[in-house]
RNA sequence: GGACAGCUAGCUCAGUUGGUUAGAGCGCCUCGCUUACACCGAGGAGGUCACAGGUUCGAAUCCUGUGCUGUCCACCA
């Protein structure tokens, strides 16, 4: 027999063993069958599982469930090397231990932080088990696996074949810490307060926020329509301190309302000061080196920090008397998403992508609709991005990472080609000579990598047939773009197709109050600790229902506790349900799926109920509404399976019908709770079944019992009736009561059916007449059943003068919707006989009401 | 500046295409160890669906506007 209580850990280990040793994960050839296949959206292999990753138990839902449904199905599982990120973490970590990467140099940091990786990767892999996912590990990719690599090299030579690639120096995203360029979606903006300074330039004011910039400045810009500037046009300007004459030019760019209307243009330092020099031919001398400091500058200057220099260059400007105002001003300011430091733009060389003909092809995949989004708002906003996109830096300076397959002549002038992009270093050999080249110390961007894990993934698995384009990629919301977007553009480019046929996107996991969970303000709650508190299954539940797609869900210790309890009760009915076989000598594993007979009203009920649980489950999965079925999966087996069927089967047993119910139950619920029902499932199968991991989805059929089950809720309306006379008139929980029913339209139904009411409602003679006798409480249901419960002395009419006020003002309303013209000549036939319907129902009721109250 | 989302019971959130007197969990109140389950059972209280207009016979649901909260993008001399 089971234990009174379910306890998840012993099993969880146990049942995920079970799974791993029939190689139940791997995808079983079923060529009738459409093949189902998501990527698991690699993890970091920096840190330790946490509530991001514990979303894609959506996934592990779809998967099971099409599993079941004999799908060819695959999850694709990986670990992603996560480059910066990574590099960060483990530089953070040096930090701690006094030591930097610098004192290891890139050969002994990339092992160091390789063995780290590793470790990470195992421990990552071993949470998502325990998470109880139904990946193939067998298959697992890393980003850095040798043919990973190898496709990564096969697509840059191919864009660089296309004419795609190009090396340029550029103005870039520049951070002094992380000693890299970013991508521009890497950076994050923070409104900081700072000071816009006015500055004389001798024939003109212009106004700044960098005025430690000035010393690059190539030109003074307006805008060619300011008639304040006109005739300054192709006039000069001078350079505070350094006397340094410019000239003045006329720009689109340059807004008049903005600062003295004035624009001082600093090339290397500005991205829109980059673009104007580009147009104008100025050039772009550099006051900022790559760690920050300042270069080639008035000697007080040279070498300080940006900010450093700031203040002091203020200060010269003040004593020179050509600071003119300095005023606080609000703006943002660039920050690297990963250590926070600000970045700096400086011009560099880097490698970048051409976008265009690749964001033209994932919007039209996206506009025609080939990838659907859910939801649906997201597939304009990633249209949206796409277009404002600009050609893709994928080059960065960091150790951690995949080299980028470049070489370069040592001496440019060789007459051979400035840079070969190449697959492997003997070609490099080959063309420029054995000891005439160098490699390329630059790493690609990691969503560079990681934009082509689909197709990578599967076709060093030899599985791109079979399951290219995937089924479903199901992500976080806020790597649309970084990811996403990206993966489409080069899985359209490298295969022709699209990566993934649907985008399901979650939002992030909140805690109790709505509140991002942050380390700070510590309510950080651990996935690995909830699931060893309350069970795998219970989080499972807890991370599904209340949650819709693209929005924030929230979570607490309290909600996951609640599924614990949950669990708990279905591991409960299960337990009942043994408990009745054995009584009755029935063997579960020795009945078959037709064994069982209907025989009572409440048995044709529960089949009905059942069939229509099955096809609300299945529909509303096709659909992803995965919040709803959970929820539905839970009020069935909670509120009718256990509350009513169970409760009326003390009545009258049909072991077997229990066996098959707790079956279907476990077949529908399994891809929610996979731990709980495959543990119960060893109890209830039958002989021949195998696990439940493999079990068949059930079909659609038809019950041809919804009239009974109709009938059952006369009944049970009945018992709730006699429940809450007691209730409210007080009646201690022991005392018998004598019950007087008027049945109504329902004295065939309601008849046949006294024992349960009787030992549900606890009363203790039941009679069925026309009329009540004696001093009785009163409850008036529909179709003119009178519930009526003998009272000796007082009864409280309270409840019932309530509901009469209550019901006078409803059949008010109704009263005037009817009698409105205008409703009853346009409002469809059905609604309005239902209308009507509604207010002969509620006359009847008040009526009732009114007869009991007046006689007393 | 542009776009998007949210605003529903004390709290956290559901509510598919407009049509019963708007739902759940938790919390709260009253009872209760009745042949699985106190991780339980029975009953109950609690909402002008942010606000203002509009469309409609009918609006939480559609439209317009306002407010608050949040997210993303762009700008920030």
């Amino acid at each position: 027999m089971l234990d009174k209580a379910y306890n998840p850990q012993p099993t969880e280990s146990r049942i995920y063993k079970m799974w791993e040793e029939n190689r139940a994960f791997e995808p079983k050839d079923n060529p009738a069958e459409k093949p189902f296949c998501i990527i698991l959206p690699p993890p970091n292999a920096n840190g330790y599982l946490h509530l991001g990753h514990a979303m894609y138990v959506i996934e592990d839902i779809l998967v099971r469930w099409h599993r079941m449904q004999g799908h060819p199905t695959l999850w694709m599982p990986g670990t992603d090397h996560a480059g910066i990120e990574t590099q960060v973490v483990y530089e953070r970590k040096l930090e701690e231990e006094g030591r930097s990467r610098f004192d290891l140099g890139p050969d002994k940091f990339y092992d160091e932080v390789m063995r780290f990786t590793r470790a990470n990767q195992k421990n990552m892999i071993n949470q998502m088990r325990s998470m109880g996912f139904s990946a193939d590990w067998s298959k697992i990719k890393f980003t850095l696996d040798e043919d990973i690599i190898d496709i990564v090299y096969d697509t840059f030579i191919a864009l660089d074949r296309d004419g795609m690639v190009y090396r340029g120096n550029r103005v870039c995203n520049w951070c002094p810490r992380c000693q890299t360029s970013f991508a521009d979606i890497e950076i994050k903006y923070q409104e900081e307060s700072a000071f816009m300074y006015t500055l004389d330039y001798g024939s003109v004011r212009i106004g700044t926020t960098r005025p430690e910039t000035i010393f690059a400045d190539t030109a003074v810009a307006v805008n060619p329509d300011d008639k304040r500037y006109k005739t300054l046009v192709g006039k000069k300007a001078i350079v505070p301190l350094i006397q340094k004459i410019i000239p003045i030019i006329a720009d689109n760019h340059v807004d008049p309302k903005i600062g003295t209307g004035a624009l001082k243009v600093t090339p290397a330092h500005d991205f829109h000061d980059y673009e104007i020099g580009m147009r104008h031919k100025l050039p772009n001398p550099s006051v900022i080196d790559k760690e920050g400091r300042m270069i080639n500058v008035p000697d007080e200057l040279s070498g300080l920090v940006t900010s450093e220099a700031r203040t002091k260059t203020v200060d010269l400007l003040d004593k020179a008397g050509v600071l003119i105002t300095k005023e606080p001003l609000q703006h943002s300011v660039a920050h690297c998403e990963r250590c926070g430091t600000v970045i700096e733009p400086i011009p560099t060389d880097q490698w970048y992508v051409k976008v265009d003909k690749l964001k033209q092809r994932s919007k039209e995949a996206l506009e025609k609709g080939d990838i659907r989004i859910i939801p649906e708002r997201f597939t304009k906003q990633c249209i949206d991005w796409l277009d404002q996109m600009y050609d893709w830096n994928v080059s960065r300076q960091i150790w951690w990472g995949i080299r980028m397959p470049v070489y370069y002549p040592l001496e440019s002038k060789s007459g051979k080609k400035e840079y070969l992009i190449a697959k492997t270093e003997k070609e490099a050999k080959d063309y420029y000579g054995e000891k005439n080249y160098r490699v390329e110390t630059d790493t690609f961007d990691t969503w560079f990598s990681s934009s082509q894990w689909p197709h990578a993934t599967l076709a060093t698995n030899g599985m791109l047939d079979q399951f290219y384009p995937t089924s479903v990629m199901e992500t976080g919301r806020d790597i649309l773009f970084k990811w996403v977007a990206r993966m489409i553009m080069l899985g359209l480019y490298t295969m022709n197709d699209v990566p993934f046929r649907t985008v399901y996107l979650h939002g992030l996991v909140r805690d109790e109050k709505g509140q991002k969970m942050s380390k700070s303000k510590g309510n950080v709650i651990n996935p690995l600790e909830m699931t060893s508190v309350f069970g795998t299954d219970a989080l499972r539940m807890a991370l599904t229902i209340g949650v819709t797609s693209g929005n924030d869900g929230s979570l607490s210790t309290e909600k996951v506790e609640g599924y614990r309890n949950f669990i708990n009760k279905l591991w409960n009915a299960s337990r009942f349900v043994l408990m009745q076989c054995e009584e009755h000598k029935v063997v579960p594993a020795n009945v078959a799926e037709d064994d069982f007979e209907l025989l009572s009203l409440a048995d044709k009920a529960l089949f009905h109920e059942l069939l229509d649980v099955r096809v609300f489950v299945t529909q509303g999965l096709e659909q992803y509404r995965l919040s709803e079925v959970g929820e539905r999966l839970y009020d069935f087996i909670w509120d009718y399976f256990c509350d009513w069927y169970l409760e009326l089967s003390k009545g009258e047993s049909n072991p077997e019908l229990l066996v098959f119910a707790v079956r279907e139950i476990l077949v529908l619920l399994h891809p929610y709770c996979p731990f709980v029902t495959e543990e119960l499932w060893s109890h209830v199968k039958q002989k021949e079944f195998g696990m439940l991991i493999q079990q068949p989805w059930p079909a659609f059929v038809d019950s041809g019992c919804a009239n009974e089950h109709t009938e059952l809720e006369v009944v049970i309306a009945v018992i709730k009736a006699i429940r809450k006379i007691r209730a409210e008139q007080g009646v201690a929980p022991d005392k018998k009561v004598q019950v007087i029913v008027v049945p109504g339209k329902h004295a065939s139904v309601l008849k046949p059916q006294q024992d349960h009411i009787m030992r549900l409602s606890r009363s203790d003679v039941l009679e069925f007449t026309k009329k009540p006798s004696g001093d009785v409480a009163s409850l008036f249901l529909p179709d003119g059943i009178e519930v009526h419960v003998s009272m000796e002395g007082l009864v409280d009419l309270e409840g019932l003068k309530k509901e009469q006020t209550q019901l006078k003002s409803y059949v008010d309303s109704l009263g005037k919707k009817l009698s409105n013209e205008q409703f009853t000549s346009r409002a469809p036939a059905a609604v309005i006989e239902q209308e009507r319907q509604k207010l002969a129902e509620a006359e009847g009721k008040l009526k009732k009401i009114e007869e009991r109250l007046s006689t007393s």
